[in-house]
DNA sequence: CCTAGTGAACAACCATTGGTTGTGGAGAAC
DNA sequence: GTTCTCCACAACCAATGGTTGTTCACTAGG
């Protein structure tokens, strides 16, 4: 792959040998057995060199993309450097927004992002340092955060009532949370048992509320082409949540007042990771904190308090 | 790699080897060379099997990356059915969207979606059999296409108005053409020669617009982050084209009309082109195709006419 | 038309890789 | 303790992938 990608680069076998430091014989061998093996011709030999073919020219951008594929395999473990692994609850998230603004405040740092099922699992994978950091509001569902897991809050986002044009508050400028009893609210694809569901459970307990988890979850796509179909339902976003957002679907966002529901992200490590990558990321986290319970604003009452980092003592097991 | 896979899936070298059918004592030997290539362990071995490490859990999904972009590549020059190969002026754009749609009507036909240049790329990309089919607007800026690419009009998309909260039009319900003379509108990254360029060159000389091009092209979010943050520019949008939505920009579709500017897309491929798929997606976008030429819409008069499938006549060179 | 030069392919050869079979060792189950 | 399971190591061998030497096709120049 390396070679064929090399050719087409400099458009002869002979200086793609230089430049892998082999000899031409071998660049000849090597592309006959790749083309041998696709069953195609990839290269058209001519007196100057060689030219890629159409199904070259097509294989090319696979080609790249699979040795890039290779060099990121390699980056995931290598040893002294490797990326930084964070979970996010979603890609489209708020969490994912707070690693691209630090991607771009610090591009020399690798980062490796997955998604895990709940907090449970994200501190699992932390004391097992499977995983680096994680962005999870703690410490619900499960007991409080062990010792050797530290956490701070870093953004407190505030969710919104997301509409189809038709429905009875898409024209409203603001709604409080007690207009919404009564009003579907359909979030289909919470998890659960998940810190995630557990937030919702006390949202709906906490003020009437009547939020439908049921019914299989199909994305964003299918979820955004429901809700602005349907003027009877309507479905929590938070603020900084990135829609894919084709126009004409009308949609609409509703910020929520009287309190404000805002979901308590938080930062949570292992104390003992010396990854360096991971104390860029607590400090440019603290440059971008925001207010924490800001007055009329609500979050579940087992949020971790902002100013304190872990709790002072060890849960007894899952409640 | 796949070796790694498998081990990874059955939890076992013994089950991995039959799976593979090799020995597994081969197993064995792959996975020493594995690990000694990558410098870090990525199992522990047990009585029962083997179980991935911390490393090995993080090297898994590229892993598994690496096997898919191997697939792919091998898939993209598969002699019998390869992938249907398309160009698309991007990849937000509405081509994308009836791509889309077409991949949820047969999911069975694979894609192998790209972007060149512009139209004059396409058309010696569709002649050279590099690509299949591609959707661009014909004919401009070059000649007329030749007698060997055929092309028909597939969509017909109104462009509109995208604006910050705080434009003077962001109130609008909708804007005339004649009301935006004067208004500067931004739209960076237009490939200069490209029939995109010319589609917006006819549109300014047309109804006196002001359309600056000027500027690098940092991407869509940075040109987003901009046009919500500056109160003075606005930048026009096809109706179908998917933005990735952060809230809080207050951003503003505005229609445009009298007349309406649409951007005519067209198919174009070689008619002598036996590929199965493209019969297909021919088949499909028929069935999806929206009216042509409505009443109080404008199109670039170089536009090839809805009902004709190519032109008559071959061109003389480049204009 | 002949000659010289360039670039890829073919042939012969050889070190290394990657497979095989046979065997050994460590932990779990009985 | 015995036995079973599962992985690692050793010895061996075919095949891969590299090397050098040479040939072939085409172009350019006189």
């Amino acid at each position: 792959m390396r070679t064929f990608s090399v050719i087409a680069e400099t458009g002869q076998f002979q200086k793609a040998a230089v430049d892998l430091s082999v000899s031409q014989q071998a660049v000849s061998k090597r592309v006959a057995a790749l083309e041998r093996d696709l069953g195609v011709r990839l290269f058209t030999r001519t007196p100057h060199g060689a030219e890629l073919t159409i199904d070259g020219q097509a294989f090319l951008p696979h080609a790249r993309e699979l040795l890039r594929a290779a060099e990121r395999a390699a980056a995931s473990v290598r040893i002294g450097h490797r990326p930084l692994r964070v979970d996010v609850i979603s890609s489209r998230g708020a969490a994912s927004g707070l690693l691209r603004g630090f991607h771009r405040a610090h591009p020399g740092i690798d980062l490796d992002v997955l998604m895990l099922l709940d907090i449970g699992a994200a501190v699992t994978a932390i004391r097992s340092g499977a995983i680096d950091a994680s962005f999870r509001a703690v410490a619900a569902p499960g007991p409080p955060l062990p010792e050797d897991v530290a956490s701070v809050r870093v953004l407190d986002e505030p969710l919104q009532l997301l509409t189809g044009p038709g429905h009875a508050l898409a024209g409203a400028g603001s709604v409080t949370v007690a207009e919404l009893a009564g009003h579907r609210i359909w979030m289909p694809g919470i998890v659960p048992g998940s810190e995630w569901a557990a937030y919702y459970d006390d949202l709906v307990a906490g003020f009437g509320l009547t939020i439908e988890a049921t019914g299989p979850n199909f994305g964003s796509d299918a979820l955004l082409d429901t809700i602005a179909d349907t003027p009877a339902l309507a479905t929590f976003m938070g603020e900084h949540t990135r829609l894919i957002w084709p126009a004409g679907h009308g949609l609409r966002r509703v910020p929520v007042t009287d309190p404000t529901p805002v979901y308590p992200h938080s930062l949570l490590w292992h104390r003992d990771n010396p990854h360096p990558a991971l104390a860029t990321l607590r400090t440019y986290l603290a440059s971008t904190a925001t207010p924490h319970d800001a007055p009329g604003t609500w979050t579940p009452n087992w949020a971790v308090p902002p100013e304190r980092a872990a709790p002072d003592h060890r849960g007894s097991g899952r409640g």
